[in-house]
DNA sequence: CATGAATGAGCTTTCATTCAT
DNA sequence: GATGAATGAAAGCTCATTCAT
């Protein structure tokens, strides 16, 4: 499958440093694990760059060495967190035959990409930054998933397995949104559910809300008299 | 109906001028109203007291005359936001006895409600403000409509008319989320769709998801041989 | 006379204040007194925003209610000496109808209006802003003290009271750069002089050297004999 | 000829380096040159340490190998300078009987002179260092150019050649100021002219204004009746 | 000698908040 | 009530200088 993340927008932030020693290379990989851990706690606007060099353990001019704002550092962050993220949605594609077994592979790899990165990529939309970088970011990455979601279910409408009348752009767009949702609401709001019942239900609804008949274990009373 | 939402955390902020006379009234109102749209197009850390000063056209001496902070501004904004949204969660919940017309009519006030007010609540994780004050607020406003939805599939599920292995909060919470993730993609993201579309596919899938029987006029061609 | 001098480098500045209220207009003109000393003793790079808000007895907060930068403070004092400047130059210009006793009026009015303010318009050069706005400034003053000069040298070529051979553009810029050298190296620099001295001198300089007979009270012995 | 320029203000510069080895001796003749260039195009104050490194093609740390400052680099740069300002002074100094002859000469040189440093000498203004040691480093050097103008004055003087009138060194001052002036106008400020003609009209006004009479090939018309 | 990572003093600028008028 | 001048804490960022490698 080709790269359908461009990554652009990021990737064209300028470098300051190509911290060619080793002590330098292990400087800037602090400042970003600091970083990192640093938005995910406070937020975007909350973070301040002496707050990155503290826990990173460097006094604030050395920041400016590798990077050359806040935004770039996040630039930085961000380009991992989309990278981890659009390799944890790629593996494992292949799977079961099983349509509803697919679905549900599909679910759980969303759900733990999303339930990893979730405060960050939430936090993609808050530090929008005149230029809409960020923004732009998000979407391409929301694309991904939307694409791989409407995909699959045309294949499904194609073989006649879910409803035809769905329209499979929209329909991952909802569905996928759902997951994603989840993610937030469940590791970052700290809703209670064990893992295995979320995928459950997850798969459970998704499949069945596309129509995939053998996605219903369940029939009403009345039908089975 | 009881008031769900106890909005303490909101309700203890200080007011600072009961606004006796109806100059003060009008000046108290137009601050609410500017830090409104403030706050909607540029995220509550980008808005500047000033901002909003100059958008209700007084000084910014006067501000302080009606709100004690940035963030009693926004607890006062939040809390009629909330309070709007409370509103139009409740508003025709009467309506059709048909199980899907009325998850239809649900799906299309939840949406629009949602709409209305979607950056401004989810601004609501994002207003950092050291005690998770609005953070809680959210997580109080999502309750209603949580409960409302496994309120509602609970009473399906007890007439037999949606799947029984469902957990009632588990699911409302999914299905919710999707509406409320859509309308953000929607209206905030610039996805495009009508929404008349948006409705129909929220409902089927909706329906459908929970067991829903009736909600499936789509049957697989082999079945119905 | 009009205006030769457009100033349209400057005047465009921004002005972050109209200081409305009188309280306003004080501390404004406090910070450009403040201003117009710091810079003239330590010169533009020497001195900080601080220096000048300690001078003038202002928070540094209070500077940027009335100026956006160091370098606005700087445009508002050169516009006021350029001005200044430009009013010394033209006063008396009429005085006596003898040559010599003209151009020695004019070379004590020279000498005069760039001791006040020699200091300062050097400084011009130094606080080139990328833009060059404050070098153009200073050629467009220059411009007026050399036209004026060469108007006056070319009168008097007309009169046959000049050597016409003398490009009066030319000349201007040497003999009026001799005055304003003198005055930088006298005031500026220290070198001990009686004013009536130096304007003598200068005059009597500047008289033979366009070839002024009349200014050329000496004669050769042998050619007295 | 004795050294005029004690230079005493610039030889106290501790040398951090004898620069022992050719290696070093190369380095450090890169870093004076790319000085030289830097402060002459951007001037004292804006120029980086960093910016002369690049420049040289040395890193920031091997800089203070050479120099302990960039005062102290400005003060090596600027002795060289002022070396070589000397030399041009002095070259040719034999020349022609003839005065007028004699003049042009040196206005040539000292037009070339000036030209060629013009920018870096008006810098030693403007780098204040707190001690005025650079200020000082000019009065000097401009010392040297006065002298030299005084007792040539003087000799014409005690010839008859010249108007004994005249204060030697004030006059000196003034008519050198107006060559030195007219170099920094015509080569930093861009005035267009040929140096031909430039030094013909630098000459002639130069020995008019002294009084010498052959520097007269003018006559006034009414004369010559 | 050369390197470049690290440091931190020092400056600019912003903006919530106070208060005299 | 309304005003807007004044304040200063809190950031951001730069750059001369040091020092371990």
């Amino acid at each position: 499958m080709t790269r359908v993340l461009s990554c652009a927008s990021v990737a064209d932030v300028i470098v300051k440093s190509p911290a060619s020693t080793s002590r330098g290379r292990r400087t800037r990989a602090a400042l970003l694990q600091a970083g990192h851990e640093a938005f995910e706690e406070h937020g975007y606007d909350a973070v301040r760059i002496d707050d990155v060099c503290v826990r990173a353990g460097v006094s604030h001019g050395t920041f400016y060495t590798y990077f050359g704002s806040k935004e770039a550092l996040f630039g930085e962050v961000a380009e991992a967190v989309v990278g981890e993220m659009f390799a944890a949605s790629v593996v494992g594609t292949a799977a079961s035959a099983d349509p509803y077994a697919r679905i549900e592979a599909a679910n759980r790899l969303y759900l733990r990409a999303w339930a990893a990165n979730s405060r960050l990529v939430r936090m993609f939309e808050q530090a929008a930054t005149g230029d809409g970088r960020f923004g732009r970011l998000l979407l391409e990455l929301r694309e991904v998933f939307v694409r791989r979601g409407a995909d699959g279910l045309r294949r499904l409408q194609e073989e006649g397995l879910a409803d035809p009348a769905l329209d499979p752009r929209l329909t991952a767009i909802m569905l996928g949104g759902m997951v994603e949702h989840f993610a937030h609401v469940w590791l970052d709001l700290g809703e209670q559910a064990a893992e295995e019942t979320a995928v459950d239900h997850l798969t459970r609804l998704w499949a069945r809300a596309i129509g995939l008949t053998d996605a219903s274990p369940w029939v009403r009373p009345e039908e089975g008299a």
